[in-house]
DNA sequence: GGGCAAAGCTAATGCCATTAGCATTTTCCC
DNA sequence: GGGAAAATGCTAATGGCATTAGCTTTGCCC
């Protein structure tokens, strides 16, 4: 038997490939192993088990959005870098639907994901730099800033924007949405939520 | 044999406690069977698949959200009516956050869940009217309140928020953010909105 | 009380993940 | 170069699951 010579890199790749013909659901270790030449049992030798493909799945989404938005961001700052930001997060999305629906949104809970989401949130972080935040504001924008890409982007690559309106230009609303509440100071912690929905007006230049 | 007396309603409804306590990953023909005491075939009679039982599911939540916004938004209007909105979908999703996860993202693909989907969008419309908005300007709108609301309360129902502050106050902020972006007339027509700052640099590749 | 449709059951099939144990290849050390 | 040791691959077997086929029983309607 000429060996293959699998590794744990050219079994991740192969399942990524079949993420991006027929989404998570049709990474199996049957396909797979066929995919790569080889019985099914044989990837035991280079991944733990299914869940773990599936993981370390995860993880390559997480480091290539993170690199693309590392790279968006670099030389950047304030709106141009929050919007490059956004803009890179979302062409990744759009040119890998498949992948992006498997970004995991909790990495800190793996330790196989923790370091690389540590790497992710820096990034979104660092993009704040320039905006004049207080720490507890500035996590409040990171989370603004990461719910509204995150829910813009994971809708549109699923197809959840159904009617014809121009997606670009929502996605540019959302841009000005987002940086716009980064300069807008926040009233610091009077009570109800949503309080600061009574101070209008602020025009964001 | 006593005849257990299943119906559509009471497979769906074993199923959904699976969600909850479990996930959808949890929700198996076999366990649902066995919760109803019922051989596994047997539920064939009243559902047509697991994948159909997965549509029931999700038809399930999209309802429970639907009513639960539309009743929130109910002799509101305005920024209001949006921050109603908003927090009732978010109680929703914090109170079973299983549930959520499975909120179909394109109902109108699905014709069993087409129907809910309308009544859904209609809900987030409708909270818009008091708003000065085009046609167009409204679906950048709700797209953009979609996109938020959602990205926030998927992100934080499945734990992905994992700093201490405090996400009450995020949630505030992200309503503001939504209303401020409302009230906020879009320039017409002389380019996208945010094109100097969204356009002005794409990344290379 | 007889018949009929609905609701349930058992048996069987096939796909999949996973484990155990065996064969073969490569590596590496002398 | 040669041989042990580790790495890589294979076949066989197990058990869970969805699904289908075909049979039995129940409940109801007249």
């Amino acid at each position: 038997m000429p060996r293959v010579g699998l590794s744990q890199a050219a079994v991740v790749e192969t399942a990524l490939s079949l993420v991006d013909e027929g989404g998570v659901e049709s990474v199996t270790l049957a396909a797979v192993a066929q995919r790569a030449g080889v019985a099914t049992p044989s990837l035991y030798r280079h991944v733990a088990s299914l869940g773990e493909l599936r993981r370390l799945l995860a993880l390559r989404v997480l480091d290539e959005v993170t690199d693309l938005a590392a790279e968006a961001v670099m030389g950047r700052s304030g709106d141009d870098a929050v919007a490059a930001l956004m803009l890179a997060y979302r062409r990744y999305a759009l040119a890998h639907p498949n992948r992006y629906a498997i970004m995991p949104v909790q990495p800190s809970a793996d330790p196989l994901l923790a370091a690389s989401g540590e790497r992710f949130m820096g990034v979104l972080f660092a993009v704040l730099r320039q905006y004049d935040l207080s720490g507890a504001e500035a996590v409040h924008a990171a989370r603004r800033m990461r719910a509204a890409v995150h829910g813009f982007v994971s809708l549109e690559a699923a197809g959840g924007f159904g009617l014809p309106e121009d997606l670009d230009a929502t996605f540019a609303s959302v841009i000005d949405m987002v940086t716009a509440s980064l300069r807008t100071p926040t009233t610091p912690a009077s009570g109800t939520p949503a309080s600061g929905a009574a101070m209008s007006g602020r025009t964001p230049s």
